[in-house]
DNA sequence: GGTCACGT
DNA sequence: ACGTGACCC
């Protein structure tokens, strides 16, 4: 979910040409939400191997990285850590959210509605521990580094950009605006060759709104995040207004009276994110015998597949494409 | 979502 | 060269 910012902020069409070389820290979490949603057969079920374990996950992370990297682009994945305390709230719903899901996509599989039940397993998609450890061994074997946060991904992937050990963050969210990130890119998948990359940077963001991140935190706030729920009938096109009117803080005080949250905890959320500080990034060459191994061995891919895949990986290390390879 | 084959 | 759809596991 996250903070809606699409009515008022306005994205520069950017091209992979643009990504080229440059390495984008990509919010785990939110990318395998994505592939576990939409990647299914047609009445909904995932892809699974012989043993029933899922391998949605696995698909996308194999193909779309490879494709990417293929192109010259670097990826680090971000892990959650810890999320805030005050998420609490939005993971009930969402949990309750699925759960609900889940029981319409098992009844209507069971009636062979299969139109209704790939609606409501979209919806229903969770993830499990098995689903992140493999995932984390998958992007190992590929050569691709990740990063663990100690709190929220989008904060950490927006950590990375400011240290300058990514380009941009990759997110489908605009919350990593608020958490500060300097770039961000949207859509990144293997199709967004043409028209539909999206970039963003917070400076011009900024500027163009002619707001400081300050208060582009707090229109966040009344507008709603996942820390917590904004001002009834506030929008982001209103919550600019505020903030051109000067009224933000009245506002949020209107809100803190009804809210059972600290607002001021909320926004420290955003300006002081307790970030890793202690990774390291290192781009491998893939190890092909353990992808063959692991996806095909383990997982029932086809090994042809996978090979090509890997093979697309081969230009990725640290060194290659580099200056630090001539010394 | 990514890929490939098959269509125009 | 692009568009559609089946299939991937």
């Amino acid at each position: 979910m996250g903070v809606k910012l699409k009515d008022i902020i306005e994205p520069k069409k950017i091209d992979f040409k643009d990504l080229e070389g440059r390495a984008v820290s990509i919010d785990a979490f939110n990318t395998l939400y994505q592939f576990l949603s939409t990647i299914r057969q047609r009445d909904g079920q995932p892809l699974c191997d012989e043993n029933g374990n899922i391998t949605s996950h696995l698909s996308g992370i194999l193909y779309r990285n490879s494709s990417m990297v293929e192109k010259g682009i670097k990826p680090i994945y971000v892990f959650d850590g810890k999320a805030p305390e005050l998420k609490s709230d939005t993971q009930t719903k969402r949990r309750e959210i699925r759960d609900e899901a889940e029981k319409i996509y098992k009844e209507a599989l069971k009636s062979g509605d299969t139109e209704k039940a790939r609606k409501y397993a979209m919806r229903s998609s969770k993830l499990s521990p098995e689903i992140i450890e493999s995932s984390k061994r998958l992007l190992t074997l590929m050569g691709i580094p990740y990063v663990e946060a100690k709190g929220e991904g989008e904060a950490q992937a927006a950590y990375l950009v400011e240290k300058g050990d990514a380009y941009a963050v990759a997110s489908q969210d605009y919350d990593c605006l608020l958490f500060g990130a300097k770039r961000v890119v949207r859509n990144l998948a293997v199709n967004s060759n043409l028209g539909n990359l999206e970039y963003y940077e917070l400076r011009h963001v900024l500027h163009e709104l002619n707001i400081t991140r300050e208060e582009l935190i707090e229109m966040g706030i009344l507008i709603g995040t996942d820390f917590c729920d904004g001002l009834k009938g506030v929008g982001a096109k209103t919550a600019l207004k505020l903030a051109k009117k000067d009224q933000l803080q009245e506002k949020l005080d209107e809100l803190q009276k009804e809210s059972s949250h600290d607002l001021n905890e909320v926004k420290d959320i955003f300006l002081n994110h307790n970030v890793n500080t202690d990774y390291k990034i290192k781009w491998n060459k893939p190890d092909k015998e353990g992808l063959v191994e692991f996806l095909c061995y383990e997982h029932g891919f086809s090994e042809s597949r996978v090979v090509k895949a890997s093979d697309k990986l081969k230009n990725l290390s640290s060194s290659q494409g580099s200056l630090d390879a001539w010394f």
